[in-house]
DNA sequence: ATTTAAAATTTGATATATCAAATATTGTCT
DNA sequence: AGACAATATTTGATATATCAAATTTTAAAT
């Protein structure tokens, strides 16, 4: 039974997108009302340097996060121009850089760690781990159906 | 309790993020393998176009889609340089462009509407109207969560 | 009827994603 | 050692998103 033509907002992956727009924009917001001008996806970069701090090259951060180098290679020239991080070449591999943070780095990450917890809590008040588990299970099925044939 | 830090791969809104960008890649990969050189979010405006052939206005089209204005802008810019529809100037309000499918343009629709409609069912494929039902009430908790104060 | 406010579209600046091509450096193979 | 493949990063091109400012036209208010 072929389903017919669906409105967008019967669309559960239009519905998806919309949502993480919005968290995304929320975030952001949040950000910068607390005094920092930072985006998503710089956080998420700027979180997962200081994780490894001074150990960790831009692939690896790129794979982490699910990103292109080349993006990778932008954001991290954005963070420099900030002052969050900076770029040390690697003493055993001159084609890498070790990513380093800065004072100034480690103190976004110290302010913004609980901000973003505190966001996290937040949007997913009133929703239990079961729930989650179970949005969890259906993005995996999702993924798996798309790499079947 | 305050939950401590997780692992990305524990936060449900990247998990969400994986897939979505998994289903459109994929879904860009279908569209080209088909024959038709169109992005996922050129094909939204194109079938909004093609519902309301010669009366919707941009702006129309940009709050179905829930986009930005400047980005419509630049969206059907390249529809028009495809050549799949153009601008017509609406005879009552010279602000505004009413958008008209091409012949080509319609031809897209024809051939990709079914195209899309397989890819959602492969993507959807085991998992059932009630989880789907129950995703979206999560993702409409999410949304509420983050417009309260 | 003027002034003023609102709406539709565009444009410029900045951030990000993806792909392909280029560079530099390592590793491997024989 | 020398050739060739693989890896890390960068750069250029194109697509999209968001914000702010500018333009044109219409609507509203006095």
């Amino acid at each position: 039974m072929l389903v017919t033509d669906k409105a967008l907002k019967d669309v559960i992956f239009f519905s998806m997108d919309q949502t993480l727009r919005g968290l995304r924009a929320y975030s952001t917001k949040v950000f910068l009302e607390s005094g920092f001008d930072i985006t998503v996806d710089q956080w998420l970069v700027l979180k997962r340097v200081s994780e490894g701090n001074g150990t960790v090259s831009q692939t690896e951060i790129a794979e982490m996060l699910d990103k292109d180098a080349a993006s990778m290679t932008r954001i991290l020239d954005i963070l420099v121009k900030k002052d969050l991080l900076f770029r040390k070449m690697s003493s055993q591999d001159r084609r890498r850089f070790d990513l380093v943070m800065t004072q100034k780095g480690i103190e976004y990450v110290t302010a913004l760690t609980p901000i973003v917890l505190k966001l996290r809590e937040q949007a997913l008040a009133e929703i239990s781990d079961k729930e989650i588990q179970l949005v969890r299970s259906i993005l995996e099925k999702v993924t798996h159906n798309l790499s079947q044939e």
